[in-house]
DNA sequence: TGTAAATTGGTACGGTTGTTCTTATTAGTG
DNA sequence: CACTAATAAGAACAACCGTACCAATTTACA
């Protein structure tokens, strides 16, 4: 993808913006306020080059039709990082990242994670984790992580099953597994991710 | 959700396709004609009953700014669970957890994790990991995590600088910290996300 | 340092667009 | 059937808005 000067980016960044949060386009002259200037034809002259570039197009004539190309609207994957030992670089192709693109079903559902006991499994407290309705409970395979319900209260744990038993054991050397006949836990749903933030919303 | 006349429940219908295709609210002309009406004002009056409603919303003089409201994209977080003991459970007013509405810039970036060496900060092989492009690289704070790039190689570690000295410390005890003069290190980002997807695309 | 590209300000044109008003017709409801 | 709400057509207005042109300035880059 073409690189943009300093004023293309500073509007492209506040355009992507603005129609995430607005779900519409600004118009030229809402633009041009923006980027404090006093004409609208700077803002037209940005435009034509983001949509030389690649990065934006819109309905000739039409108010507020700017789309963002790229239809992925996530984070470009630069490529690989060791957090081995310092081997791999920044490569110039770019996989992407689009969380937008993610399979989620309808059914899915996420938590927030309270407390600790999956440490060990590197979920941490304040984690959000995204969750998959279990359709027959009796093909959850063992050592699967579940939102397992024992009397309305659900918790988020390795999932054992053996011999009628189901045993719920957390990723923490601090708390014990615990053992219930089958018939008592339900399984709300199962891990298929883990998102953390720090410093986002 | 107040039930819609037939009128509506047309003119509803196309726009949500409509603006799912195109990204972007048509205008009242175009909606005229796609209804097959000679006049803007009958589009004007159903489009008052659908806000009357709570199905959509615009911006009062603005073209094009129409809004599907209450379309639920992403995930709905359904409350809080317990990774310590079991005290929580399903709640039903509902959070939500929209991958497409994190706040992300244009400028950050995503990184697939290779090596084990941050498992102790929860970051896993394989996990994707979202970064920030670093302002000022005078103001990282000690302790972050950061993609530091020494010689065009780069890793993901924590970052500490002390008396003109960049410390660079993994999360693993398998692995020594590294200590470079301040000059021969550059911060590429810091640390805002996590990814980690199981069973997903 | 010199040249091309990009940016900016200013102005203006004309189509686009939301909105309003009036009047007439149709649909929904008891 | 009677009454109200919704729908429709037509016309018109004023603001919005994309676009174009010109000249001046700044930036990028070899």
């Amino acid at each position: 993808m073409e690189p943009l000067t300093q004023a293309q980016q500073e509007l492209y960044d506040w355009l992507v913006t603005y129609i995430r949060e607005n779900r519409h386009s600004p118009s030229i002259r809402q633009m041009m306020r923006e980027m404090k200037l006093k004409s609208p034809a700077p803002v037209h002259s940005r435009l034509e080059h983001l949509r030389k570039k690649g990065y934006i197009d819109w309905n000739e004539g039409q108010a507020r039709t700017i789309r963002i190309l790229q239809e992925t609207q996530g984070v470009p994957i630069f490529g690989a990082i060791a957090a081995g030992s310092m081997v791999e670089a920044f490569t110039d192709s770019v996989e992407h990242f689009d969380p937008n693109a993610i399979n989620f079903k309808g059914s899915d559902f996420a938590l927030r994670v309270r407390g600790d006991s999956m440490i060990e499994a590197l979920i941490d407290d304040g984690d959000i984790v995204i969750m998959r309705k279990v359709q027959d409970p009796k093909r959850v395979r063992n050592g699967t992580i579940v939102a397992a319900r024992v009397e309305s209260n659900t918790t988020l744990k390795y999932y054992h099953f053996d011999a009628g038993k189901v045993v719920l054991k957390p990723a923490n050397p601090r708390f014990e597994p615990m053992e219930y006949p089958a018939e008592e836990v339900s399984n709300d749903g199962e891990l298929i991710g883990v998102w953390r933030s720090r410093g986002l919303g």
